[in-house]
This record gives structure tokens, sequence and C-alpha cells, in this order.
DNA sequence: TTGTTTTACTAAAACGTTTTAGTATATTTG
DNA sequence: CAAATATACTAAAACGTTTTAGTAAAACAA
């Protein structure tokens, strides 16, 4: 079944195609076309149930109407969150979004924001990047190309980002159970890892130390390697856990590794927050329901969905590159698995 | 910087635009245009940065090369992966994917479909349905418009389908339990449900009672609400387990009412599975770190996704709607929370 | 040699919009 | 009453492809 265009309805009227265009864009009244008139092919419009092309629209306006969104792993709770509310937003505003996950791996976002960009010609690219030079981002710079990153920042490279503050986030935990009477706490990182936010929160985990005149034990960090997670986090809890070391909690640099620490402590027999306190960088819905349900640096994601999408907004509109930053706070979500609770009863 | 068009190549190098278009379509051969030419086309298109213009294209044949994904919610773990799965396919078939979420209400759900359908013109939809009646998928189908439903079937609709067998994967399920010798088995449910899937899963379980001479008792069923989960969990799990009815094990409906009947079981301070054994249709990641980790019967999530793009394309290809039924195997992952491991031991 | 076929291309239309530059008629102004 | 202005429209071009229907020149056949 063939649907019906401008031609449709201007021919039906025996009107011309721009007053159809005009009245159907709402321009009719500021090019004085009567009230009759645009009613009448407001009706018929209906009647023929007519539609936009957007594909037409586009090759003639030079907009897409869609921006993209690139994230290493869409299934990842994290991303997932945060791209329903970017595709709400963007939607609101009469655009589409296009989802695709990079796997963490360059070369395919590379790809990728070349396949959105070029191809698929989208107006602008929210991206938590899992490149390690500007390169690409340079490139797109020079050309005004509306862009934002959000989640992990590029060292050195200049343009619109946000995300949280993770030295603070950090500390205000790190705080926390030092108020809670901890007196060594450890900390599980990744090795190696360029993303500058977890080097932020090592930092604020320092500072924190310091602040509270606890002299810091190099021993207390251990580092994990994402690709042999399992035993790796079973040595840095062991060595945490160890009667040399002995930490009364292990502050964990992100939710993969938390979970992963949940785990080695389990098998450990160990209890929590009993034996040690666990407590991580990341909130999860499951951390709600784990055992025991664990105390969290959350990140507002909605709130960065909100700003990515604004910040992007500002450069599509604008048609120019923008260099602003958005550092959100993090949130200090109290559970069970950091002592509190039962300390305070 | 305006980008390069057919006409910049065809005539930086003399030739005319369709030779330049039938190159870069690698139908050159067919066409009879010499290598030489062919060599010259393409590296001109190469040095210009050539990227063919989809709307452009899209105009001119009427494809999109865009398909459309309508799922209650992405955010969903359930919906992300398979999501993530379709997007991959699809990308290999040189389409693109846009996502969508419904929030389980229908008429937001119509207006999505009639937004990707209408103004986007997506060539194809893979839905996972929070309508109750046929309506607008008949229009579709009267439309030859391709369409794939996914997770939940409309009663009494013939379109194409991709589910599992929620009837089988719940009869195991509730085998196995009787097998680790349980007797009293009891099911939150949810109220009220138009969702076949829960339905279906209901049968299983009293099929299984019966086959194994279990002579059900109705109180072992308890429905609670989405609008106040809290609460009425807490109700359907102090029913299940009060003297009176005193299940052994509660197999739950689905992720959502498991992570619920989690929290309200710890609450009371029953052990699990010890106290009662916990067990859920649909799996989670976060189910293998919860308190206990939870048998669950876990769906093909990447399959559901492969066979619905598959379904999806041979009705785009075909130009036809399909009335095809897809209906794949669970498995059952045994963890903790049924207390498998512990009897054996 | 003439007519036919093959080779290697091209011109132009079409897809459905938006936008620019009009125009014919009616109304107002000086 | 002529000129200027306002009103209510329209014609046509342009966006960048793909595809249809060609064509000129070369090669071949009779």
């Amino acid at each position: 079944m063939k649907r019906a265009s401008l031609k449709d309805i201007a021919e039906a009227l025996n009107v011309s195609k721009t007053l159809v265009s005009l009245v159907l864009n709402n321009k009719a009244n500021e090019w004085g076309i009567s009230e009759e008139t645009q009613k009448k092919v407001r009706k018929k419009a209906e009647e023929l149930n007519y539609y936009p092309n957007q594909m037409a629209r586009g090759l003639r306006t030079g907009k897409s109407n869609i921006i993209g969104l690139v994230v290493a792993d869409i299934s990842n709770p994290f991303y997932a969150k945060i791209s329903r509310t970017i595709e709400h937003e963007v939607t609101q505003l009469g655009y589409h979004l296009l989802v695709c996950s990079s796997d963490e791996v360059e070369e395919k976002e590379t790809k990728l924001i070349e396949l959105l960009r070029d191809r698929q010609r989208v107006e602008g690219l929210i991206i938590a990047t899992t490149q390690q030079n500007a390169e690409q981002f340079n490139h797109l710079k020079k050309q005004q190309y509306p862009l934002v990153l959000i989640d992990r920042k590029l060292p050195g490279f200049g343009c619109s980002y946000v995300g949280v503050d993770n030295n603070k986030g950090a500390y205000q935990m790190v705080e926390h159970l030092i108020k809670m009477g901890m007196k060594k706490i450890g900390v599980v990182n990744v090795t190696p890892s360029h993303l500058s936010s977890l080097n932020e929160r090592v930092e604020g985990y320092k500072e924190a130390l310091k602040k509270n005149g606890i002299k810091f034990n190099p021993e207390w960090i251990q580092s994990v390697s994402y690709n042999d997670i399992g035993n790796t986090t079973a040595q840095a809890v062991e060595k945490l856990l160890s009667s040399s070391v002995g930490v009364d909690a292990i502050f964990t640099i992100n939710n993969y590794v938390a979970i992963n620490c949940l785990q080695a402590t389990h098998k450990l027999k160990k209890r929590i927050p009993e034996d040690v306190a666990i407590v991580c960088f990341d909130d999860l819905d499951a951390f709600n329901f784990s055992h025991p349900p664990l105390t969290t640096v959350a990140q507002p994601l909605e709130q960065i969905a909100e700003e990515a999408v604004r910040l992007l907004m500002k450069q599509i509109d604008g048609k120019k590159f923008l260099v602003a930053e958005k550092i959100l706070p993090t949130k200090l979500v109290i559970r069970e698995s950091c002592g509190g609770l039962l300390k305070r009863a």
C-alpha cells in the first residue's frame, strides 16, 4: 500500500505542494494562508493518513534527526539505564537514538563512530569511550562535529564531558568507613587501567586516609586483572585479609570488581561485615539483594543522561563543537555491608 | 565541511554519476565497466572520503535500512541482553536498530509503533508487546508489514513469534524441586496478568505436581501486584510460610518477583534453602551472587534474538507478513537456593 | 560493405520534501 | 486614479541517490 505524500494531498485539494508543506509545518500563518485552507489541508492529511517521509525531509534539510550513542556494552545495567534516559530525552526533542556497543574494543568503537557519522549521518554523538588517544575525536572536533563524552574522560582532550566527582565520591565513602571505626581500609583496583575515573577514586581514597590521620600502607591496594578476574580477585582478597595485612574493610573500585570480591570473600568463609566490610563504587539494583546488601557510591545516572543530551543539543543547535564539563555529585548509599546498620543498633 | 557526493566523484573523473554509482554498488561487472575505470572510481571515492548518503538512497529505494525494537524497558537486563544481540545481528546485515521502551503502557507502545513505522519508516518491527488486543497488529498484518513478537504472545493472533517453552521450563523446575525432596511447593504469581507466558508457567507447575502424585493445594498459589510490590510480596511470602500452609519451596514466576521474595524471606529471618527453597523463572547475572545464589530457569536470550532477526529478515526480504512460531527450550540452572548442593553433599 | 551485436558507457527521471523567488488579485494609500 | 502594499497563494529547484532507457563506437557476421 503506497503512502500518501504531499503531492497526493495537494492534488486532492487542487492546491500546491508548497502550501500543504507550509500548513503541515505550522508555517501557514506567517505565510498568510487562510484558516479555511489550513483546515482543509489538515483534514485531508488526516484522511489520507499522511506522515512526512523523514528520508526526503532529511535529504532536503540535511538533518537526520538521529543521534548516536556508543557505549562499551548496552547490556551492562549502568549503560542500559543511561541509554534509557537518553532515549527518553531525545524523543521528547523529536530525535531518535541509535545505540551501539563497542565491547571495549578500540577498533570497534572507531568503526562504529564512522558508521554512525558517515553512513547514518547522525547529528551528534554521545560516547562512553574506550579509546586511549584522542586522534579520532580531534578529527571530529576540527569539523565541529557535536560530541559529548560521558563516564570516561580523555585526558588532555578538551570536549564536552559529563561525569561524576570520582575523587569526592571515594573520599566520602572512605571517610564513612573510618567513622564506622575502620582503621585499615583496603582497595581492590583494576590493572592495567587507563580510565581516569578509577585513578581519581584511588586518589580520593588516599586523601580520606590522610585527612583522618591514617598512615597509608601500600599493601592495602591490590589490583586485579580483567583477563583473569576470578583468580586475581581471590588472590587480592586473600592478601588483604591475611594476618600480615588484615584490613577491616575493602573498597572495590567498581561494581564488577565488587561482585567478584563478594564471591571471593564468601569462599573464604569470612562474614560481611562482621569479619570485613565490603563497599564499592557504582550502584546496581542487584546490590539491594546481594548478600549482604552492599553499601555503595551511587552515580546519578539519569542526571548524567540528561546533561549529556543538553550539552549535545546545544552543539547541534549552535552547529558548533563546545567544550564544557559537567561534574555531578555522587551519593553514598548505606546498606549493610559496611556494618553501619549493625553498629548503630 | 561539505561531504563528497557521487557528483563530485563523477566530475573529478569526467564520467557520469551513473557509472560511479554502479561501480560503488558493485554492479560494474554486470554492466561491463572496465577494470581500469572501476579502479579510478574507487580510488577517487577513497580520496574524497565518500560515503553514500543513506537518506538519499533511502528516498530513492524506499528502504530505510533501519529496523525497530520495542520492549517494555530497555534497562531491564532481560531486554538489554536481547537488544544487544539483535543490534549485533542486524548490523551484520547492514541494518541499524532503533530501540524504544514502552514502560508497559499500551498507549505508549501504540504511539511508538506508529512513530517507528510511519515517521521513521523502519522496515520491520520486533516487539515484546504490552498490548492486550491485536487491533494494531492486525492492521500491520493486513498491510503485510514485517513483524516479529518476542517473549510475549498475543493469544489468538497469528504472526511470527519467538519465545520459550514456558510450560516445560516450569515443569522441569518443579520436578527438580520434588526430586530434591520438596513436598509442598508454592508459587508467587503476578496479578492481574494477561501475559500468556506467566499462565503457561503456572500450568507447567500444576502438571509437574500432578505427574508426581502431589495433590495441588490452591493456597499454594499467591499473587502479588506490581503497583504495591513490596507489601503484596511480603504478604504472599508470609502466607506461604505460615504454619497453616507451610511450603518447603517457593517458585517465583519471574525475576522481578524473585527479588522481592528474596527480600521478604530475609526479613522474616528464614534461611534459604534450609527453611525454604526459592527458585525462579528467568535468570539474571545478579542471581549468581545473590544470597544465596538462585536456582533458575534460564531463557536462551541470544537465540531468541537471533531467531527474531532471522524471522524478521525473511519477511523483509520476501515483502510478506509471515506466521511462524519458534519455541525454544529453557535451561535449568541449579545453584544453591533450591538446596540441591546441600543435600547432595 | 552492410547490418548486427557487444562493449562501455551516459542522460534524465524519480523518490518526497523544503525553500526561494516569484505572481495574480485585492486592498490601501497619496 | 495610479501606485504601492498586502493577501493568498504557486512554480520550480534542490538535496543525492538508483534505475531505466538509451547511445556512440568498436567488433563481429553475412
